[in-house]
DNA sequence: ATTAATCCTATCGATTTAATAGGAATTACA
DNA sequence: TGTAATTCCTATTAAATCGATAGGATTAAT
């Protein structure tokens, strides 16, 4: 499952994508049009500053903008950030990998083969789908 | 993430299918053989069997059996049984629909179109994979 | 100064997850 | 007939995660 953290983060990036304008966005526009709680939408708007997607103004008049081009933003790496892992478990991961303790040795797993084939799908469209993808018509 | 109650349920049956003998296998082989905590597997079988996956025999020389051919058997089944729905989001869940709260209109949500793609592609691999698929060599 | 915005850390309540506990029911077999 | 071995069933627990909130500190425009 998506976190609501992601949804809402993924919402807000498009909000702004959208918006166009000049001047930077502000949490508490998103948080009505979105439907977004506007406390819980300030933590996810920092993380994403923290990660390079977002950069902000303080204070009167300030607010989010992207500092990249949407064409440039990938879904993958927002989804990184955002949820963490991509893969579904971590013993094929390629950014989160991790041993499972219960398997002495990973190409004898069963799940391990269909978690790696699911990982390739999901990946491919994250990869694809740019920003630009999401905030389009 | 995939939960281990999915994780120990594939791994279960993929070691069913494996034993291809005539007596039922027995929990406590499974568990040992698989590093599965034999409580927690007890309970996992249980569900696989009222699902219809499981065939069980009780007492002294007891266990389960696979009550279809592993062939018939689709991912994509067992992980709704065992992990849910298998879309990141109820919005684009073939099984377990649910509108989201704060979408006025899912048509024209960002996040739906995402989901929808990842959905298709995680589907395609799940149904394609048998149970005979992973318990091949 | 005042107002309006982001920034930051901490915390809370609810839910879910992984696992365990404790026995009841059933069957094989000596 | 009795004992051991197994599944069956319900309840409970401990830990982790999630969604959200609290309360201010900092910064900038006017």
């Amino acid at each position: 499952m998506l976190s609501k953290k992601t949804k809402y983060g993924l919402k807000a990036l498009t909000y702004i994508a959208k918006s166009e304008g000049d001047t930077p966005v502000q949490i508490s526009e998103i948080s009505k049009n979105e439907n977004i709680p506007q406390k819980f939408l300030e933590s996810i708007m920092l993380t994403l500053r923290k990660s390079g997607f977002l950069g902000s103004k303080k204070g009167k008049h300030g607010g989010y903008y992207l500092i990249k081009e949407p064409s440039q933003i990938k879904m993958a790496d927002v989804m990184r950030v955002l949820e963490g892992p991509i893969a579904m478990v971590p013993c094929v991961s390629l950014n989160f990998y991790e041993k499972c303790d219960d398997c002495p040795d990973e190409h004898d797993c069963s799940v391990h083969k269909l978690m790696i084939q699911v990982r390739d799908n999901t990946l491919k469209v994250l990869r694809n789908n740019t920003l630009e993808d999401l905030s389009g018509s």
